[in-house]
DNA sequence: GCCAACGTTGGC
DNA sequence: GCCAACGTTGGC
């Protein structure tokens, strides 16, 4: 079957939780070159992360830091098996409620690969997805190449309608159009930043009820990932073990949020929102 | 550090 | 099974 793509947020910047840094830079990631992606506790994105096969493609992000952004190419390169860290009361990601007896949270083993030469920003992405809001419109000149399609498939990505999602599907064409915007640049003497005012603005603000517009979109694409059938347990270990360096540092992963969902089972089919938004 | 967006929990 | 309250993500 043909790779299928996919973007993963770590978070570059330090941030201590539960006495332990979970900071996993670009330099990180260069330097370990292969990491388990411990520390997803959310599970529509471990649902998707046990979809995920060896030889995918991954673009990797830079999260909840100054300039958000993908900074690199890597690979899926062992597909899901259970999250250890869940289960270690010292992990800034220990999850109380699950045992080794019936593993709820995995994670995926994934392999650096290159550098985008040209960072892409976030700020660039929305830019981009902004500019065709209604129709689908031309690409700024400095960005020319990715053409019309470009800006439509920057347009339907998950990081725009799916902000919160760590682990979210990419199609293959908007791959194709981040590799080639890592690859060529052209934006450096752009202004992509929303300039002064601020753009998330909302009308009258009203603290509780918010949650009740309909962005429907793009949560189509996230279908199929309901997974059930239970990858069966693989043995953590294979290719380092827990202690090791790689755990010991810890990522900057999701944090915790969400439980609830499986309980006894295994979850229902595609499960994303629960409820929230309708 | 603020806070909008939105996911999760729990009462009913 | 709805929905208000609460907690978290993550851009800014």
């Amino acid at each position: 079957m043909a790779p299928k793509h996919w973007l993963m947020k770590a978070e570059p910047d330090s941030r201590i939780v539960k006495g332990k840094d979970v900071k996993f830079s670009v330099d990180d990631f260069a330097t370990v070159s292969t990491t388990a992606w411990e520390g997803v506790r959310n599970a529509e994105a471990r649902n998707i992360m046990k979809s995920m096969h060896v030889g995918d493609k991954v673009l990797f992000y830079h999260s909840n830091c100054k300039n958000p952004g993908i900074a690199a190419f890597a690979e899926v390169s062992k597909e899901a098996y259970p999250d250890y860290t869940a289960w270690d009361p010292d992990h800034p990601y220990y999850d109380a409620k699950t045992d080794k007896a019936n593993p709820k949270w995995y994670m995926v083993d994934v392999t650096f690969r290159s550098r985008a030469k040209h960072f892409i920003p976030l700020s660039l992405i929305k830019h981009l997805a902004s500019l065709s809001s209604s129709s689908v419109s031309d690409p700024p000149d400095e960005v020319d190449y990715i053409g019309k399609e470009g800006m439509k498939a920057i347009k339907e990505m998950a990081l725009i309608n799916r902000g919160r999602l760590s682990v979210q599907p990419v199609e293959e064409t908007t791959w194709a159009v981040l590799e080639m915007l890592a690859e060529r640049g052209g934006w450096d003497d752009m202004n992509t930043k929303p300039s002064k005012r601020n753009t998330r603005k909302v009308p009258a603000k009203k603290p509780q009820t918010q949650k009740t517009k309909g962005k429907s979109s793009a949560k189509e694409d996230l279908e199929a990932f309901q997974d059930e059938s239970n990858v069966e347990q693989i043995d953590a270990g294979e290719d380092y073990e827990p202690g090791h360096a790689t755990i010991g540092k810890t990522r900057g992963r999701k944090r915790k949020a969400e439980t609830a969902v499986d309980a006894s089972s295994e979850e229902p089919p595609a499960r994303r929102s629960t409820r929230a938004r309708n």
